[in-house]
DNA sequence: AAAGTTACGTCACGTTCTTA
DNA sequence: TAAGAACGTGACGTAACTTT
């Protein structure tokens, strides 16, 4: 690899491709942090949750409405799911143009039309597409397959209520400094939203343990160690305790210093008992990620570099390489290069939190949550 | 002095409103 | 319908300040 820190990663980025910027590390930053937020989501979607994923939702605080928090992605219940058929116009694929389709199969009165294109006529996909919204639920759209002359499309209702949430957060190094970050502060606005969401909530023991408490419908609470009680939760039927509960996740990147094994910092602690899953994508990964698809590319990921060139410059429009807006290129070329490097890409992450357990584990906690008879529950 | 906290500037994205 | 402005929220880095 060409960087041995993603901090001197960083600083190339920031002279090469956001010179033109006053702050160019900051810059930089930015677009690590998206580059972060891009790697969740197409591992998402390799794990075949492109259907079930939404991007910066706003979600409500458990038992305080007043409040609620945009979260990067959120995994919904589908509870119905439709295919339409769309004719290759060349213009953009527009909600309206979505509706009147799916009006022909379903009635869809109780919807609230929104204004959001799956594809815009540049080839900009939008990722997490929401077309319209009811009370309780919304539809999503996604493809299905392109043609000359159609496209087929996709289209889920889900409930509002999410059953798992991922924020992505990334800190870099203090230029001149060797231990950082100093701030603290975006660590506990992270671990405030993880606190807040769910209705499996975190408690200390006077000895320090963690454990969780729950609420039954009766309002009787139900307290067992924090890991064992979320198993129990996840893994269990009964509606009462899974009603409210959502799963949080937060991934962190490395700056080459937040982890050591034996030495966390504070912000990585804060976060670790915070959220219910903390997985840590690491230099060697981040650095893999970029190399293979923007300094380097193969052949075929070429159109990723181009994209990533053109969404940041002096006098670029309109960012097309974000995890809402992607140009539909790229966006073919992520999935084939998550898809055939799957093993590889799960090894960049390690993690934390619970300590015990795994990346697979994950995978089957959310699947199996996914699972449930949501219609049943809520 | 070092460690920790707060404030702030810049960049970015999503939504809604406005204009054409 | 499309593009852009305005507004709200969030991300990131660092200067300035406070506490230890």
């Amino acid at each position: 690899m060409a960087y041995e820190s993603v901090d001197k990663l960083q600083n190339a980025l920031g002279e090469q491709v956001f010179h033109y910027t006053q702050d160019k590390k900051k810059a930089a930053g930015r677009a690590l942090g998206t580059m972060v937020e891009i790697i969740t989501y197409y591992l998402l979607k390799s794990w075949g949750f492109n259907n079930s994923t939404s991007i910066e939702r706003g979600l409500v605080e458990y038992g305080n409405e007043e409040i609620s928090h945009n979260v990067e992605y959120s995994l919904h219940p589908i509870i119905k799911d439709y295919e339409v058929i769309i004719l290759n116009d060349g213009n953009s694929i527009t909600s309206t143009k979505i509706l009147n389709a799916l009006k022909q199969i379903t009635d869809i009165s109780k919807f609230e039309k929104k204004t959001n294109n799956l594809l815009d006529k540049h080839n900009i996909l939008r990722n997490a597409c929401t077309i319209a919204e009811s009370i309780d639920t919304f539809l999503l759209t996604s493809f299905k397959s392109f043609g000359q002359v159609d496209h087929k499309l996709y289209i889920f209702e889900q409930f509002q209520k999410p059953y798992a949430m991922f924020e992505c957060k990334r800190v870099g190094v203090e230029e001149g400094t060797l231990k950082g970050p100093q701030t603290i502060e975006k660590a506990k606005q992270g671990a405030y939203v993880a606190k807040a969401a769910s209705s499996l909530q975190k408690i200390r023991t006077d000895n320090g343990e963690k454990y969780g408490i729950i609420y039954r419908s009766d309002n009787q609470p139900y307290i067992k160690p924090y890991v064992e009680l979320m198993e129990e939760i996840i893994y269990s039927s009964d509606s009462e305790l899974l009603k409210k509960f959502i799963l949080t996740v937060g991934v962190v990147s490395n700056h080459g210093n937040w982890f050591t094994a034996e030495n966390q910092n504070k912000e990585l602690k804060v976060l670790a008992q915070s959220y219910d899953w903390l997985i840590f994508l690491t230099d060697y990964g981040l650095a893999q990620f970029i190399d293979d698809l923007i300094f380097n590319p193969a052949p075929e990921y070429i159109c990723v570099q181009q994209d990533f060139k053109n969404s940041y410059s002096a006098n670029k429009k309109r960012n097309v390489f974000t995890k809402v807006r992607m140009d539909l290129d790229a966006d073919m070329a992520l999935l084939k290069y998550f898809t055939e490097n799957l093993s590889r890409i799960e090894k960049w992450f390690n993690v934390i939190a619970p300590e015990t357990k795994s990346l697979d584990d994950l995978k089957n906690e959310i699947t199996e949550l996914r699972s449930k008879n949501w219609r049943g529950i809520l």
